[in-house]
Parts: C-alpha cells; sequence; structure tokens
DNA sequence: GCATTAACCACAG
DNA sequence: CTGTGGTTAATGC
C-alpha cells in the first residue's frame, strides 16, 4: 500500500497547513484516500466511527433517518473535514454521508488525529473553528426550517447550492427532488410545484436538473420573507 | 365561512 | 424519479 504524501498534497486543509513536514508525515502514513462515485455511501448511520473522515474534493450530502423519513443536515462541499461530530462525540456515527459526485476522501486514524490536536495548539485551533462554523450553520438552518414557509425554504435551497456550492447562477442540481425535499423538511411535490411556480414567475429558469437563477433579488426576498 | 398553505394519495409519463 | 390533480386538515382573516 503506498504512503500518502500529505506535504505535497495541494487541498490540505486550513488546520492542516498548520502542520509542520514531520506530524504531515505521520498524517500520511495514518490515512487512506478513497474515491466515491454519485450516490455511494461514504459513512453510515449507526455504524461505528473510527475515523476523522475529510473530503479532499467533491460534494457530499449528510442525512439522518428520522422516526418518520429522511432528513438531509448539510450539503458539504470540498475541502472539509467530515465526520469530527460522530467521531468525537460519540463510538458510532449519528448520520449517514453520501457522495453527491465524484469525491475523494481521506480516513485519517483516530489516535493520529487526536495526537496532533495535543500536540499543535494551531491545528486545534482551526478545527475549532471550524466546528464552530458548522455549529452556527446548524443553529441557522434550524430555525429557517422551522419558521419558514416551503416556499422560502426551496428559495434557500436555489440560493444556497448558487452562492455557497457552485458560485454562479446557473448550476445543474445535484439531488432529486426528493432529496430537495429532505433537505427543505417538504414534500418531493411541494418542491416540484414551488420549482415550477418559480419558472412561471420568471424568477429561474428551468430545465429539468439544470437551474438558472434570472432574478436573485426577489428570491431572497422571499427566502427572507419565508 | 372562505381563502391559503401544504401534506397525503394516486396515477401517468 | 417527476409532474399534476384531487382531497383534506390546519390556520388566518
Amino acid at each position: 500500500m503506498n504512503n500518502i504524501h500529505c506535504k505535497f498534497c495541494e487541498l490540505k486543509s486550513t488546520a492542516a497547513k498548520e502542520l509542520n513536514d514531520c506530524e504531515l508525515e505521520v498524517l500520511g502514513e495514518n490515512c487512506a484516500e478513497v474515491k466515491f462515485k454519485p450516490g455511494d455511501i461514504i459513512v453510515k448511520q449507526d455504524s461505528f466511527s473510527t475515523n476523522v473522515a475529510y473530503i479532499k474534493n467533491g460534494l457530499v450530502k449528510i442525512h439522518i433517518k428520522g422516526p418518520i423519513k429522511e432528513m438531509i443536515m448539510r450539503i458539504v462541499k470540498a475541502p472539509a473535514y467530515l465526520c469530527l461530530p460522530s467521531t468525537f462525540g460519540d463510538k458510532t456515527n449519528h448520520f449517514s454521508a453520501t457522495a453527491l459526485e465524484n469525491t475523494t476522501v481521506c480516513f485519517i486514524d483516530f489516535d493520529t488525529f487526536k495526537n496532533l490536536i495535543y500536540a499543535n495548539g494551531d491545528f486545534a485551533y482551526q478545527i475549532m473553528i471550524d466546528l464552530s462554523r458548522g455549529q452556527l450553520q446548524s443553529f441557522h438552518s434550524c430555525i429557517s426550517n422551522a419558521q419558514k414557509h416551503s416556499i422560502g425554504k426551496v428559495a434557500d435551497a436555489l440560493l444556497f447550492f448558487s452562492e455557497d456550492i457552485y458560485q454562479s447562477s446557473s448550476f445543474v442540481l445535484p439531488v432529486s427532488r426528493q432529496d430537495l425535499g429532505d433537505m427543505t423538511g417538504t414534500t418531493r411535490e411541494s418542491v416540484s410545484r414551488i420549482l415550477t411556480d418559480f419558472h412561471n414567475e420568471k424568477l429561474i429558469e428551468l430545465d429539468g436538473k439544470k437551474v438558472s437563477i434570472k432574478n436573485p433579488e426577489l428570491l431572497k426576498q422571499i427566502s427572507l420573507k419565508g
């Protein structure tokens, strides 16, 4: 098995940039790189979480099986750490992660990762920042999910893909309508209807999964008003 | 009451 | 997997 050479990795995390050559060497010796295709399950809910997972490139959805139905907690774009809450928080994974695009993941040995946190404060600090941002995002999506109307939540989702994921007003949705429903806490039917409404109102251009946002201002209004 | 919103169901591409 | 239509329950004016 080939060693991974983290030192020369172009896709290091902000945290990993704080590591010195020696530490990177240790990291490389204790991690495995795996490639996933769209639809592949990267981590499965309830399985043992023995590794830290770092998404080097690609796009991943994080979803939890709820009492009634599936819920998509977040869509994560590389580069990002994936399983810190699961790895540090409990023995098992509290959520599943599924690849939406071709995705490369580095699985890092937990003890190695832990040692880096003990040894390198700058590294640990960057991880803290990462986790805190995730926490803040969760708060925001929680309140938006609880208080907005479906139309606002769908507008949110479109703006999220446009601004946060693709940085473009035109993009191809990486998820199905069902997924969009699971993301926004509505149903696939509602998503379907709202999307065609947006299209008819000339807010967006819609062709299957191809979306082009024509009136971002109004879409933001809808997102804000809920 | 009446209108709106959205979930649920069913059926057709 | 999607889109659409009918039905129904909840909520607001």
